[in-house]
DNA sequence: AATTCATTTTCCATCAGGTGGAAAAGAGGA
DNA sequence: TCCTCTTTTCCACCTGATGGAAAATGAATT
């Protein structure tokens, strides 16, 4: 029913992407479970076709060739975004964007303007900091607290305007918070007089991606958050099903 | 020696990249030559983890899972970069970059900063124009004219300073000079004061990337541009040589 | 509706090719 | 130098991938 070498093949990958991009021939043995043999044969495959890169220690590691891939890839995620970003712009009245995690960074993949006079736009393809955006603070929320510790310690987490979370502990509590309410709101901490509030686009249980409304303070507060984000989350639970694996292939 | 169906499902994945990320069943059989049942077969295990998706009309695409695996990887080439971007400052004693092309943008992917006191430096990750950068002439001169005239038409070439050429003409005899010269000059074109000068980094006779070197005015005048020039050319077709799938293991 | 044609999907007998245990080679470390 | 851990190679076994051909699907045409 399924090729057996080719699942094995990407249970290689991904087991090489979870640890960080590089790993050794047994680490990666442990990981999957595979004899050593079969992994190293399998990474030879790759190898020769440079889709895995192997150091000079004899570490392996991701290569060149998925970076090609995943533009490709990345591409076509925000056409297929476009339909439920449409459905968020109707449902709210605002702009509606998805943004992923690329590093530290957050990147804004697709957005459909709102039909109003007054509306926000953010190019698609802007990098910001996920401390001071509502789409920043869902996906760090998806992520274990050390993890995000560790963006916070490297961006610094400079502040963006008066309003901007500037100390660690408090924004770790706010990722708890948004973590539990299940979406996460963004009250001009990245420009003032600009609101948002964003849910997390899941595949499976993991957050793969985030979907925001935003627009100016005073549209944005009007409107019935919980009544709002319930709306969005089930648009995002939509959207998610497309996005990864098929639910369970029997 | 190497997996053959693993083999298989790359030339699969990249079947579909070469034709924009999506096609249908027997396109992809007529651009690799493999039989219909097998490319099925192979479909459905990489449809089964997420790197596949297949469209209402039955169609395939590239899956999220690439995504994934290509932001894992793409965080890489930057720390492979680093060593050769090393070599630039020592041989320049200016602030060395690593840059892309994403869409219309121009991204930095890697920096090492010059050992001077005054130096250069733009965060790695920012996004700029191509049209007022050394490194967006580069990679643009590395592609079609008809490509780049496109990106012209769609980011308008705003002027960043006096210096900043704004006429499209005048910017595609640029190019054309460019890949003649073999590497590009920013005469303080996207900030004035700053100059810099950019090679193509190149896997096989692809334009992958551009790497540069920049700093004040005044001392990046002083250096022998040919020379310099020169000297970048060598180390970037090292790494040019570490990007890529491995010339021809047999 | 009924027919045709193009494309996708399923099936199954065959044997190519992947598998994994075990041995050899290599890289550090003491 | 010797010892240990990791990576790489090898090969007999037999699983599991293969691909041709038939069935199913769906779109277009009469």
């Amino acid at each position: 029913m399924s090729v057996q070498s080719v699942e094995r093949a990407l249970d290689v990958l991904e087991a090489l992407a979870e640890h960080g991009g590089e790993a050794g021939l047994s680490e990666i043995a442990a990981r999957t479970g595979l004899p050593n043999g079969t992994i190293h044969r399998l990474l030879r495959t790759l190898l020769a076709r440079g889709y895995v890169r192997q150091e000079s220690d004899r570490r392996y590691a991701l290569g060149g060739g998925l970076v090609r891939l995943g533009g490709v890839a990345g591409g076509m995620v925000g056409t297929w975004a476009r339909p439920y970003l449409a459905q968020l712009v109707e449902l709210s009245g605002e702009t509606a964007n998805l943004a992923v995690l690329e590093g530290d960074f957050v990147v804004y993949v697709a957005q459909v303007l709102s039909p109003r006079r007054l509306r926000m736009f953010a190019e698609v393809g802007r990098r910001v900091l996920p401390h001071s955006t509502a789409v920043g603070k869902v996906l760090l929320a998806g992520r274990p607290p050390a993890e995000a510790k560790a963006v916070f310690e490297r961006t610094g987490m400079p502040r963006r305007t008066p309003n901007t979370i500037v100390d660690q502990s408090a924004m770790l509590a706010e990722l708890d918070a948004v973590q539990a309410r299940g979406y996460a709101l963004d009250l001009g901490e990245e420009e003032l007089g600009v609101h948002c509030l964003a849910v997390p686009v899941r595949d499976g249980d993991r957050v793969v991606a985030a979907m925001s409304v935003s627009g100016p303070a005073e549209r944005i507060d009007g409107l019935d958050r919980d009544e709002l984000a319930e709306g969005m989350r089930k648009i995002a639970l939509g959207f998610g099903g497309e996005f990864g694996p098929v639910p369970a292939g029997h």
